[in-house]
RNA sequence: UGACCCGUGGUCGAAUUGGCAAGACGUCGGGUUCUGGCCCCGAAGGCUCCAGGUUCGAACCCUGGCGGGUCAACCA
């Protein structure tokens, strides 16, 4: 398949790392829970996963995240390992979070003798009440201040099993009125008197989510932890506890990819398992089912699913992709590996009325032309074929390219023929057609080069075998199953239709791994357990009659009421402040970030006296200094300086933050900074149009586009000219400059 | 009603880190064709959510708004 090689955050930030030296390696870790089966969300984690360790020659490891023995099952770790050799991946190491429960509670332990965890008594329904809401903060509870001892002995009598489920739990110290909930003192032990399927009967506490998670990859060495956005709160907590356990930089970090949701596709794991159980789809591997197991069944190859996931891309915003690019990718990885067969899915019968003698068998084609590869299968002709009933047509609709009463059309790689005679029943429904055969045309092809109006596949009636053929559409019949609170009532009951069709004889033998288009109607691969039934995966795009065009719903013209922003703030001492810069000409938004920011409004108010222009000193404090947060270094003084300097035209606003940078770094003045730096800004009109002249003369198509209306070139070769000066030339020489040189 | 995350053609998404708004799918038109597939050529489709600000220059930085998502399991 085509290799495509997009770009995305996480590969950014993992490159970004390696280049700054912050990691010389790469580990990652896809986690699973063993409690059902993998889905094509799964599917797209695993590719992220094993594909940045892949693409940075690092490792990815295997780790079950297996922390809560009421759900999880030794089956379900069989299958997963499965499913991720299926992909094409290979792990460095199979790991399980139970491995390190012992680690685990050494570092409880830890945190519970720092004071940083404590065993707390209340009831569910009091510690649901003491949580507070995401509006309101939560309350301590009052087993909050127990001494670490206490503590201390409560862990080890919950860990011996002197106290029953439900008891206790052990929680971490954090910020019961935190804004972020995921703080409100998380939960990082239960008491669960029963048996693990791995560890047995050895724990009767056992770790939560949260706990055990970002520990496992800080045991591990994992060094970067790539989750669905749904943990982004989460992340507070991870860092929390991997600062708290004593994990100094690099450690690892976590980083959150939005998930991935398919038209038409369900993917909630506790829906997909009622399907499965309400017996409403076959079972995990049901071709209409989005686990992995069910596509591999459908006859998806994971060639197609990986190419899906890097088309797709990965970022950080919620999408849902069309069911388009989903079909396109099958069809574009089946193309080139599915040998053509033909096959009649609703046969009706032609009789041809002119022939003679027996079967004849006929060369036909393994693949189209645009495919670079050769072979050739025989397939019978005879007095006897079907074609499929959708070809004929009584009555022909316009630019009709099928059967029809008179018309001659060409059987696939046979001969061409002509309707002569329709018979129907007492109902009017068409049972068999009759033509006539130009014995001349064998093989497809005219001797006297006549055209005719299409192509039809067919096959011989006495020579055919039949089989059982499934046709499928999606389960659900909305866009976003998922969104549904009554999802049961949008699945589709003719989701699937069973036919038993006619294949050419060719077809008897193919086996579990076979691939195949059958022509005119799709893909089709035979099925896992039994390879006399045949799957439709895919059916091909169709030019005619397609499904009724989604209608591009034009942009909704966003009447948004222009909302005058009030930037006054509403406290006295504040609006009075505002007032007085407003006064002294900064501008409101500007001012209104000042005047509420006392710390960077002291700045501001001690720079002033060293002699800043206040209006510059003002736009550049808010809009550059404030944003960098961590002021290090920077003096009133040299920030005085340095607004100064910027005003005078000494350096441009490019270098200006430069030079804020390194104060901010390393400290000191601002001149000096921009002598050592060499940031002075470059005002030489002489030098300045040699080079604008050398830039035009660099790149003749982009002048004669500029010339032809791309004005937005104009910032392309200004672009050129401050690389070439580290970014120190006037901008508005060069603007003019070039104006003088280009508006001609 | 709080915190956090996210808004780029119909869809998914790039944008060398502040300097030419990529590409793919879809759509439309044409070519090719023994598959109404594939392939080839061409086109349409953008106030980069909105309003301000900063800057020579903003999809990108700042402020405010609007819209969507996540969070109040002893699940993960």
């Amino acid at each position: 398949m085509a290799e495509h090689d997009s770009s995305n955050f996480i590969r950014e930030i993992i490159k970004s790392d390696l280049a700054s030296g912050k990691w010389d390696r790469v580990q990652t870790r896809f986690p699973p829970e063993p409690n059902g089966y993998l889905h094509l969300g799964h599917a797209k984690a695993i590719c992220v996963d094993f594909g940045m360790a892949e693409k940075f020659d690092g490792v990815c490891n295997l780790r079950f995240d297996d922390t809560n023995p009421v759900a999880e099952d030794e089956e379900f770790v069989r299958a997963i390992e499965e499913d991720v050799r299926w992909l094409g991946f290979a792990w460095g190491n199979v790991f399980h979070a139970s491995d390190y429960f012992g680690k685990l509670y050494a570092i409880a332990e830890s945190l519970v003798e720092r004071g940083l965890a404590y065993v707390d008594e209340q009831s569910l329904e009091e510690m649901r009440a003491s949580r507070g809401t995401v509006t309101e903060p939560g309350t301590n509870s009052p087993f909050r201040d127990r001494s670490p001892a206490e503590n201390l002995r409560l862990l080890r009598e919950m860990k011996a099993g002197k106290h029953a489920d439900g008891t206790m739990v052990l929680r971490a110290k954090i910020d019961m009125a935190s804004d972020n909930m995921m703080l409100r003192d998380p939960l990082m032990y239960r008491i669960r008197h029963i048996e693990h399927h791995r560890v047995g009967k050895d724990w009767c506490i056992y770790p939560m989510y949260d706990y055990a998670h970002g520990l496992s990859d800080a045991l591990e060495g994992v060094t970067h932890s790539i989750c669905t956005l749904e943990f982004d709160n989460n992340r507070a907590v991870y860092d929390w506890l991997v600062d708290k356990a004593g994990y100094a930089e690099p450690r690892t970090r976590q980083y959150e990819m939005a998930r991935l949701k398919l038209q038409h596709v369900m993917l909630s794991k506790r829906r997909l398992k009622k399907l499965v159980v309400d017996g409403l789809v076959d079972g995990w591997d049901d071709p209409r089912m989005p686990t992995i197991s069910g596509m591999r069944r459908l006859g998806i190859r994971p060639e197609a699913i990986r190419s899906f996931v890097e088309r797709t891309g990965v970022a950080r915003a919620d999408s849902l992709v069309s069911r388009d690019l989903w079909e396109s990718i099958i069809r574009e990885d089946f193309n080139t590996v599915a040998p053509r067969r033909m096959a009649v899915v609703d046969p009706l019968e032609v009789e041809i009325s002119n022939w003679e003698g027996d079967t004849e068998w006929l060369d036909a084609d393994d693949w189209p032309r645009d495919v670079p590869k050769e072979s050739s299968r025989k397939i019978p002709f005879s007095k006897r074929l079907y074609i499929e009933r959708g070809d004929f047509s009584a009555d022909p609709p316009k630019k009709w390219r099928r059967l029809a009463p008179g018309v001659e059309v060409r059987l696939r790689y046979g001969y061409l023929v002509t309707c002569d005679e329709v018979i129907t029943d007492e109902s009017g429904k068409v049972t068999k057609l009759v033509c006539s055969y130009d014995p001349a045309t064998r093989g497809g092809d005219a001797p006297d080069g006549r055209k005719v109006g299409g192509t039809l596949h067919w096959v011989s009636a006495d020579e055919a075998i039949d089989r059982e053929v499934r046709l499928y559409k999606p389960l659900f019949t909305v866009d976003v199953p998922d969104a549904e609170e009554d999802w049961e009532a949008v699945i589709d009951a003719a989701s699937r239709t069973i036919v038993t069709a006619k294949l050419e004889p060719s077809l008897k033998e193919a086996t579990a791994n076979d691939r195949f288009q059958f022509e005119r109607l799709g893909y089709f691969a035979p099925d896992g357990d039994d390879p006399k039934v045949f799957h439709r995966t895919v059916e091909l795009k169709s030019g005619w009659n397609k499904k009724p065009a989604a209608a591009p719903t034009r942009t909704k013209p966003v009447v948004q009421e222009a909302v005058v922003a009030d930037y006054r703030p509403t406290d006295a001492a504040s609006a009075a402040r505002f007032d007085e810069l407003v006064g002294a000409g900064v501008s409101e938004p500007i001012a209104g970030v000042l005047a509420t920011d006392a710390d960077l409004d002291a700045l501001v108010q001690e720079a002033a006296k060293h002699g800043a222009p206040p209006v510059p000193l003002a736009n550049f404090a808010v809009s550059e200094v404030g944003p960098r947060g961590d002021r290090g270094k920077l003096t009133a003084k040299s920030l005085a300086d340095l607004v100064s300097l910027a005003d005078s035209d000494a350096i441009n606003s490019g270098a200006a933050k430069k030079v804020l940078d390194i104060l901010i770094a390393n400290g000191g003045e601002a001149q000096a900074v921009v002598d050592a730096h060499g940031l002075g800004q470059i005002s030489d009109t002489g030098a300045l149009a040699a080079m604008v002249a050398e830039v035009l003369a660099q790149f003749p198509d982009r002048v004669a586009a500029y010339k032809g209306g791309r004005k937005g070139l104009k910032g392309f070769f200004v672009g050129q000219i401050m690389q070439r000066t580290r970014g120190t030339a006037n901008p508005q020489l060069v603007q003019s400059l070039l104006a003088e040189s280009l508006d001609v």
